[in-house]
RNA sequence: GGGCAGGUGGCAGAGUGGUCAAUUGCACCAGGCUGUAAACCUGGCCUCUUCGGAGUUCGGGGGUUCGAAUCCCUCCCUGCCCA
């Protein structure tokens, strides 16, 4: 086995545990910053790992193009040629299914795409996914999976879920690295019906850990919400339940009520990039004028490197200025907003208190969004 | 004093009789971003509007014309060259 996973509190369908990797430990519920291209944008892992961040997240796809695979095996695996000795998941490249739509066919083979970035051809089968994680060498490697658009017919949600288990199975079959884990990935969108056929196979093939994917793909926030609660409960209780790309703050808590253990998302560190900074109060849009001359942090309270130093007039002049200080700044403050979320969620799980430590939680950023 | 070039929306800069409230870029204003083709993308940017339009604009004034940012006269201003 090359990971461990313990429950060490519950609160409701919440739970706080512990997730023992190759490369560390990561307490859950947990974060992981989105570092698709071997880096998470704009930041040093130094950054990152002082941001709180103990796991992150690389792209099969993305590192296949380009450095590749095996160069960057020949260099000693992901973790030494980006410089983050702590635990990285890699996803598939099935999001890259959904993202790139227009880049690639699909068959029961696999996933043939036309490279975004010159037009080489790249056939991702499973077999191909799993031989690419494992020379990434990450702690957890994602089953290649097709994860279709929000507003698919339950023709095409089928067709994705009777392919997403054959890939599943094969990507099971042809995984060898010892020191590396393999999730499976439950598709199905709001579909209960189809999400449960679909756990239910993947529960049967035995993985060390599951994934929720294609949610937050187009479908509506409240749709996403209403399914979460069963969908999460179609999960094993005893293994890591991943809720892939999710999501909004808000997103976030909602997942954890419903019993998920890790989330990964673009949006601390892509908003961040644009300018909008996640606080307490809702959302700030460091480009509005209203910041000009604003001698408060990003967010009062707030303890992270952005907010200890600098005031919301600074990040906006660097903003205006298009300074590559003010998207790293405005990174670094969502991460560790994100992270500490997520710290504060395990002491209130511990606690038995997160129902109330929620509903609080979204009350505040909902009246803050209003007064923005 | 003489010659030449030129004065267009916050700035730069197109347009040179009607299709011009006037290309485009920048600046500015607002919004979006959910397993990253995103330090990106949308929209707005003279005034009013019941969003159908309406009213004032292209240095000032006068004129030609059915019609002028575009042609003519005059005045003012700017740059370069000569004295």
């Amino acid at each position: 086995m090359s990971l461990y996973f313990t429950l060490a509190a519950r609160d409701g369908a919440a739970r706080a545990g512990r997730m023992t990797t190759p490369h560390g430990v990561v307490e859950t519920p947990q974060f992981m910053p989105v570092g698709t291209q071997g880096t998470v944008k704009g930041l040093t892992p130094e950054m990152v790992r002082d941001a709180g961040a103990t796991i992150l997240l690389g792209n099969t796809y993305h590192l296949t193009l380009r450095p590749g695979d095996e160069l960057i095996a020949e260099l000693g695996g992901l973790h030494a040629f980006m410089h983050w000795p702590g635990p990285i998941l890699t996803d598939s490249g099935g999001f890259q299914v959904f993202s790139l739509a227009t880049q690639r066919t699909i068959t029961d083979a696999g996933a043939t795409f036309r490279s975004h970035i010159d037009g080489a051809k790249l056939d991702l089968t499973p077999e191909r996914a799993v031989e690419i994680q494992q020379n990434l060498g990450s702690d957890i490697a994602m089953v290649l999976d097709e994860c279709p658009p929000g507003d698919a017919d339950q023709a095409v949600l089928q067709t994705a879920v009777r392919r997403s288990l054959l890939w599943a199975e094969r990507c099971k079959k042809h995984h060898s690295r010892k020191s590396q884990s393999l999730f499976a990935i439950v598709q199905g969108g709001t579909d209960l019906v189809i999400r449960r056929a679909c756990a239910k196979e993947l529960v049967g093939m035995d993985f060390p850990g599951y994934a929720l994917g294609g949610f937050s793909v187009g479908e509506s926030p409240e749709a996403m919400l209403a399914a979460l609660p069963e969908c999460a409960a179609l999960l094993p209780e005893g293994k890591p339940r991943y809720l892939m790309g999710v999501g909004r703050p808000e997103d976030l808590l909602a997942g954890i009520a419903a019993g998920i253990d890790l989330f990964d998302c673009v949006m601390p560190t892509r908003n961040g990039r644009n300018a909008l900074v996640f606080t307490d109060e809702g959302p700030v849009r460091l480009r509005n004028a209203k910041h000009r001359r604003d001698p408060a942090p990003l967010m009062s309270g707030c303890g992270c490197y952005a907010c200890a130093n600098f005031s919301r007039a600074y990040l906006h002049h660097l903003f205006q200025a298009g300074e590559m200080l003010g998207p790293t700044l405005a990174s670094i403050h969502n991460l560790a907003y994100y992270l500490g979320l997520m710290a504060e969620t395990r002491r209130q799980i511990a606690a038995g208190t997160f129902a109330e430590f929620r509903a609080a939680r979204v009350a505040r950023w909902r009246g803050g969004a209003i007064q923005q």
